[in-house]
DNA sequence: GTCTATATTCCGATAGAC
DNA sequence: GTCTATCGGAATATAGAC
């Protein structure tokens, strides 16, 4: 991939997450990096294609994170997870799943199904860690993996909408409290 | 207010939840009602105009509904919330407050600080209903009540973005999930 | 007061030069 | 691979008719 097309992505990723999909304009990429806005139609023909490498992107980052997480406790890849929700905390951004379910009912097909498999693979991943940890003992929880992993994501999810309206003292009594709920 | 008004707000709200507020147009508004876009721009000057108005009525409605449910005990209350959110997951919206966070960074002042006022009677609502049914023990959570509203409120926003992606029964696991951890 | 016709700006996208 | 030029359309918004 050409250095351009990967500072566009780089940059679409940011402004889809402070932004939304439909907040954003091509020229709020070309400006910055010194283009037409052509230069950014002939890299993606499409907003659309854009977006489907954004998210692209996006998984491939996470299988390479729970990989290189995957030998530690599962309490400790759980904080890996909430780490990097706080980062992006920190930097106002939200979370490209919450970005994008908002947008959702606008999104074209190709997008729509790359957000479910984003939010699967997170859930499966969320689901495993959870199962794991409770058979080892480093995590307590009632009921299914699965249903406590939902509601784990959607605390996090949420904990950086909420962030941006509040404050991020939101996003540190979430994850605190998150961490002693599991921690028993 | 007049009729027309009246429906102008309805219809917005109802795109604001679906769409995203950077994704819906005044003629999305003016072609249901057989108007001409300038006929909205007649109540509403600008577009943040109708925002500030939907958010208004919102926080109305909001106010109305919780002193209706004061008499119940604590968890009906909440069961009443939840039913609110059941029923905006059924018409494929999501919360006006998990909407509008997304595009906060894109709105204005105005409307900014209306977001900001319904997040905190909401949260300040659900903060006194769980601090109410622990002292009545028909509540049942660990910690302060402002973090475990924090949570709560994160859990349902999250849960209908989330029933978007991928179907209903995310809803339904979540809200489930969340009764039956506070009923111990 | 309420709405129509119209202005203006901006967006996503295309064609073709370099 | 990036640029110039430009299109068609849609967006928000104004000015003025009824």
């Amino acid at each position: 991939m050409s250095e351009t097309k990967d500072k566009i992505v780089e940059l679409a990723d940011h402004l889809l997450r402070v932004k939304g999909f439909n907040g954003f304009s091509y020229k709020d990429i070309s400006d910055p990096l010194s283009l037409k806005n052509a230069a950014i139609h002939y890299h993606f023909p499409a907003k659309a294609d854009l977006g489907v490498e954004v998210i692209d992107h996006e998984l491939t980052k996470f299988a390479g994170q729970t990989k290189r997480w995957q030998s530690l406790p599962e309490d400790e890849q759980l904080e890996k997870l909430i780490g990097v929700f706080r980062k992006h905390c920190q930097d106002k951004n939200i979370c490209l799943m919450g970005s994008l379910a908002s947008d959702f009912e606008t999104l074209s097909p190709e997008m729509r199904v790359k957000v479910q498999e984003l939010g699967k693979r997170i859930l499966a991943w969320l689901t495993g860690c959870l199962e794991q940890g409770r058979h080892n003992k480093r995590l307590h929880f009632k009921g299914e993996a699965s249903d406590r992993a939902l509601m784990i994501m959607t605390n996090l999810q949420s904990s950086l909408l909420m962030s941006r309206v509040l404050g991020p003292q939101v996003f540190n009594s979430i994850s605190t409290q998150l961490m002693k709920d599991l921690k028993k």
